[in-house]
DNA sequence: ATAGCTGCAAATGCTTTGCAAGGCC
DNA sequence: GGCCTTGCAAAGCATTTGCAGCTAT
């Protein structure tokens, strides 16, 4: 039986004008195959080796950035790090360990802002990225 | 009269080990000429035209880097975009407007957490970066 | 004289793009 | 057939590095 968030991403690459092709649903199958998870592209790249997928690295990269334009992967990028592609789309907050470099999710009801300043002239907050970053 | 905020880095660059050059006093000058600020690489290189001073990219990559790692600059990296340069080393968050690509403070004191989740086995909090997105 | 700095050009690393070939309605 | 996708190689950026020449003690 196959799981739950990939057959929801599956469906999402089937309601967008994309073409369900066996490329696209390998790598969607990289991706949400275990819990909310992030990726560099590099770990993309390092996954469909390991599975002796031959999937070139501009589909890669190509692919993860259609993804993210149709709302199947978020774009996440830690202070100083390099870009990760999130599986979780829906918003939210992160852990960046700087030991180890991963990311993990903090959900938007396990931290709280209580104040907040106003935007500066006229503009108005879209959102809101925090990043609580650890170590060992 | 020269700017307190320059004189206090041209202090931090003599108490370093690196020497004082003309080129890193020319670049000092130029990110420490108007309040906190944030620069790209790209935009002290421009200013570097603009005032006809001959430094030369590379230079300016290297000057960037070292006054990071000797506490004159950091490094600030809005989600999405690219490297900045922040002359405010003192703990801190931001606005970024999406519309203008613009980076501004957020002083410590006006924005407030009250809810902040345990951090991962073991692992403990070294900061907390908030990027606040806004646009017009 | 020596150590450190600068600027050029080359190298590197990451990402995107152009294009020819292949697959699918 | 026509359209989309893929994979390769080339191109494109941003950044770093190697090195020769220069500067200031």
């Amino acid at each position: 039986m196959k799981n739950t968030r990939i057959l929801l991403a599956l469906n999402k690459l089937k309601k967008s004008s994309l073409k369900v092709t066996p490329q696209r649903k390998k790598i969607i199958k990289i991706l949400f195959c275990k819990g909310n998870a992030h990726f560099t592209v590099e770990e993309v790249y390092e996954k469909v080796k390991k599975n002796r997928l031959k999937i070139s690295l501009a589909t890669i990269y190509n692919t993860l950035n259609q993804f993210t334009e149709y709302g199947i992967l978020k774009i996440v990028k830690a202070p100083k790090e390099k870009l990760f592609f999130d599986t979780n789309v829906t918003p939210h907050h992160h852990f960046f360990c700087k030991t180890s470099g991963e990311l993990s999710d903090i959900e938007l009801t396990d931290i709280k802002i209580k104040k907040i300043p106003k935007p500066p002239n006229g503009k108005k907050i879209s959102s809101v990225d925090i990043f609580v970053n650890i170590q060992d």
